[in-house]
DNA sequence: GAGCAACTGTGTCCAGTGGACACTATTTAT
DNA sequence: ATAAATAGTGTCCACTGGACACAGTTGCTC
């Protein structure tokens, strides 16, 4: 095994601190962890460095290596910290409703932090909390008559749909920040050659402004999950 | 506007040379890309630097500075040559099989190139060859009754489930790569914590081996995309 | 043809990155 | 009291993307 995926797994979900002999910590997985979430929240992961983390703690980069085996288990402690809670299970409510606020709510995660989409992307080491989202869909599709592999195909569908409308909307946000420009130029890229993309075209000059990409697309998905678990289930 | 987004809608959308006085260039945008993919196909995205794909190249890295305005346009220029043409329409097909087929290439695209996933995050400058992906998708839903904004809706819709299979695939894949032990990782951590991850852990114990994931997912999109149809044009 | 202008590829330089390592200062267990 | 373990610093390194000046090459224009 190698000794990135230990070193993560041991920060993430090992035990949470070891008293022993020596000078106490000045700092905590805490602080630097919020740090780091203060400079992506305000320019991008890309604007984190172990430099500007360790400079807004007024600390020395290296001494950062002392909480944290490298960036790689930062980005991935920043994730824990900021993804935040999935909403309350609530036997009460059925298995659609649950998804859905599921789904809004980790929007909400990604609309809040957006460098979480660039964070939480590629193979790597879950923390507790984030495997604790998957667990609630797994969950609240428990019992409906589908398989395990279909309940976790479910739950990356849901995910994946949710990433998808995050990126969507943080290409698209009508702010005058960089990603805004990107629609400014692809919308007249399209009209500009529409004999090549006439589809695209016609669809994006008919956008009506209401922005419901998450919802059609949850409710596509909630049909479809629908449909099957009533013929399991009949 | 920024010149960045200038720069590289001008690489990928732009003629393809002007020709004028001056020395011959030796090197070509496509043996650039190709250099390019040729690394990220072996090393991953990651291992894509100016310094490598210009000794593959036998040249130095700032001679790519001639054709390329900077890495980002690189990497859209790799994105461009490798992603592959969307499946033939076909207007004997319906919507469903289009759709179905539109999903398995770009499957297969992912899995040729996993680097494609981290290269094709975050907001960018899309290509003539990416944004006819989207046209593909958007053109099969053509008169079936959806507005144009739910027709996008379905496009992101779609391609956030095969993203999100293809990163699951990447993960999981049993071959000796470094990605393969993130499940041998992850897999006993669950179990390890059961009372944390109850449904988890059933649902991966229950895990048969066939891989349906992406077609699971597909179904579930088309049923539900089929339910709004009936209901539109009826 | 001569000369100029444009262009290509190279060499050098720089700030910034993640990280290794030796070192001093501090704390605690023995 | 002493030895061991730890915290934070300073220095160093390989590497990154990129700016810039330069020499060599080519073609257009007189």
């Amino acid at each position: 095994m190698s000794q990135e995926a230990n070193g993560a797994v041991r920060l993430l979900w090992g035990p949470p601190a070891k008293p022993s002999r020596g000078p106490k910590p000045t700092l905590s997985l805490a602080r630097i962890a919020a740090a780091g979430v203060e400079i992506a929240d305000a320019e991008g992961l890309g604007a984190v460095s172990m430099q500007k983390v360790a400079g807004l703690l007024d600390f020395t980069k290296m001494s950062l290596y002392r909480y944290v085996p490298g960036k790689a288990e930062l980005v991935a402690l920043m994730v824990e910290t900021s993804i935040g809670e999935p909403p309350p299970t609530g036997d009460e409510f059925g298995w659609r409703e649950q998804l859905r606020a599921w789904a809004e709510q980790l929007t909400r995660s990604f609309t809040e932090h957006p460098w979480l989409l660039d964070a939480t992307v590629g193979p790597r080491v879950m923390g507790p909390k984030e495997l604790d989202w998957l667990e609630r869909v797994v969950a609240a599709l428990d019992g409906h008559g589908l398989t395990g592999s279909e309940r976790m195909d479910a739950a990356v569908l849901l995910a994946g749909h949710v990433r998808g409308i995050a990126e969507q909307a943080r290409a698209t946000r009508p702010d005058g920040s960089p990603e805004a420009e990107l629609l400014a130029v692809l919308t007249p890229l399209v009209h500009q050659h529409a004999d090549r993309f006439p589809a695209l075209a016609t669809a994006l000059a008919s956008q009506d402004g209401r922005d419901q990409a998450l919802d059609f697309g949850l409710e596509r998905i909630l049909d479809g999950l629908e449909a099957l678990i009533t013929r399991r289930t009949r």
